[in-house]
DNA sequence: GCAATTGGTGGATAATAGCAACTAATTTTT
DNA sequence: AAAAATTAGTTGCTATTATCCACCAATTGC
């Protein structure tokens, strides 16, 4: 069962939001609080929810065996000693291991443990139908114009070919 | 003068995020990010800084006078505690100012002070150069359409018409 | 071999978020 | 008209994040 339904609260009548009506970065970040707390609660339980970045760590650990913690931490736009701490709670959950790497003995090595293997399995399908239910009302082909879009702008700010 | 360049950090081969590459919601939450922490650098020093929800707390108090915390605290999609160490802070600092309502005694009216409208009106300029400048390099027809789905969804997430 | 750089760690601080409990004022019920 | 339920806002607490900075060890460049 879930919370009652959250009570319709006021109905505010006809607002105009000033200058951010024509702003991106407001609803982008508007509806990235939205969006968050949805998946938060559709992940609860799953020692992967709250917060950005394990999700990411996760597949891209199944993806690639040995990928390097400085690696992750740029695609997700953190520090490394967010980074650190990010990955000393995913150890702590056994979902991952760290190895030095036998190249650069500064370096690590991230490798997916099997408890791990198997929740990348659930958050594939998860996280993506999130998504998608999240943004239903919006039709399909728009949703993917505007994917097509927001990639391209990630990948500009991560650096991606 | 801005920080060293931030030295262009590991540059990742080609990488692929897995089903993140087709979920809005992980375009989002990244781009959130960085737009933020964008947006930040620009305001730095504006005491309107650092979190969601203080600009457009102030435009909507100089736009709509007397406006009511819960009324904002609903657009910007926090609940009345946080709405109101939000609305402490920009009182602390000056900017708007309380008064209980003379219809209903246990809600507040808000006001818009002195510098409080001359912070809105700098805000004007800055917050939508700032979100073209970030997103510059996706053209403005796109932006624009990006901006007219988005708008939807937000409007829809907070029940505007 | 020495200096500069890089990968990761650890600490301290500050800021938010999310709850839950509480007061006071209103509205609804009966 | 009294009791019950709802609403607006406040306060306290806890947990989680985010930064920032200094630091160590390993590596790379001269």
């Amino acid at each position: 069962m879930r919370k009652p339904p959250a009570k319709p609260p006021i109905i505010p009548e006809d607002i105009n939001i000033d200058v951010l009506e024509d702003t991106l970065s407001f609803y982008i970040r508007s509806i990235n609080l939205a969006v968050s707390r949805d998946l938060d609660e559709r992940l609860e339980g799953l020692d992967v929810a709250k917060g950005t970045g394990k999700i990411t760590t996760l597949l891209l650990v199944d993806d690639y065996p040995g990928i390097r913690p400085s690696v992750i931490a740029h695609l997700i736009l953190k520090d490394r000693s967010a980074m650190g701490r990010l990955i000393d709670q995913m150890e702590g959950h056994g979902l991952l291991r760290r190895e030095i790497s036998p190249d650069d003995s500064r370096a690590q090595e991230l490798y997916i443990t099997e408890a791990g293997a198997a929740l990348a399995v659930k958050i594939r399908e998860i996280v993506p139908k999130q998504s998608r239910d999240f943004f239903s009302f919006i039709p399909e082909d728009e949703q993917r114009l505007v994917m097509d879009i927001l990639r391209r702008a990630y990948r500009r700010i991560v650096g991606l070919p």
